[in-house]
DNA sequence: CGAGTTTGACCTGCGC
DNA sequence: GCGCAGGTCAAACTCG
């Protein structure tokens, strides 16, 4: 048994000439209109046809959403209830809300935005140039990141992708280690973290840092599904 | 024998 | 500069 909760999505790309990509807090999905959620466990073809035209709706679109989404409904439905869904008043939209179940992953983008401000900061208080490039040179570039958060027994969910385990560590003040995974694919840096909640051992946070550069390793049913997932993978 | 896991050592960033 | 904590490496090990 096992469900989860998409808890946030953060876009925080710093390229080797500062270029930064806005953070996203959060994302509402333009919902199409004339369309339904799909019940639980739905596995037919207008399921991923929504789930296609939700992705391809937003902008900037969040790293691996709709796979992430897919893997969701097709491999773990019912985790797919805990997305909230809001209708009605002309609104087509289906919200990953913040919600204080999600305040773990909401913390780790409030620090980026605070890492954010800081620079601003910074700027404004006159900073000189010299230790302003210090201190960007000194960060790090980092890979888009997704995470959310899984009532599950198993530690590693089947995403669709394989993965290599390439380093655990016990975190303080946690009782349970933190996995790390790399994706098993040439070329492909994506990784993930794998750790249980210390409140409540039962839920899985996995975080997944980059994009992948190819499509999930898992057979497909038919080669329908294969071709009209393509068109998701970004 | 190759692929994947384990685990101690090492590296790096950060706060004091 | 030092110590701490998180992240990664890589040799040893396990398993099919």
């Amino acid at each position: 048994m096992s469900r989860t909760n998409i808890v946030n999505e953060s876009l925080f790309d710093e390229e080797e000439d500062h270029h930064e990509i806005p953070m996203q807090m959060g994302f509402n999905i333009p919902f199409p209109p004339n369309m339904t959620l799909p019940p639980l466990g739905c596995h037919d073809q207008s399921l991923k046809g929504n789930i296609s035209a939700m992705s391809s709706s937003l902008s900037p679109q969040p790293p691996n959403f709709s796979q992430t989404l897919l893997a969701t409904v097709l491999h773990k439905p019912r985790q797919f209830e805990d997305l909230t869904s809001t209708f009605g008043g002309g609104s087509h939209l289906l919200s990953l809300n913040r919600s204080g179940v999600n305040s773990w992953a909401w913390g780790e983008v409030s620090d980026c935005l605070m890492g954010k401000r800081r620079d601003d900061n910074d700027n404004e208080l006159g900073v000189s140039a010299i230790k302003m490039k210090k201190m960007k040179a000194r960060r790090k570039v980092r890979e888009p990141r997704f995470c959310f958060k899984t009532m599950s027994d198993v530690d590693v969910l089947d995403d669709g992708y394989k993965w290599r385990k390439y380093g655990q560590k016990v975190v303080k003040n946690t009782q349970h280690p933190r996995s790390y995974y790399r994706c098993t694919q040439d070329n492909c840096r994506v990784k993930k973290r794998v750790e249980r909640l210390a409140e409540d051992p039962r839920m899985v946070i996995t975080t997944y840092e980059g994009r992948h550069v190819h499509s999930p390793s898992n057979e497909l049913e038919d080669s329908q599904n294969q071709s009209q997932l393509a068109n998701f993978f970004w």
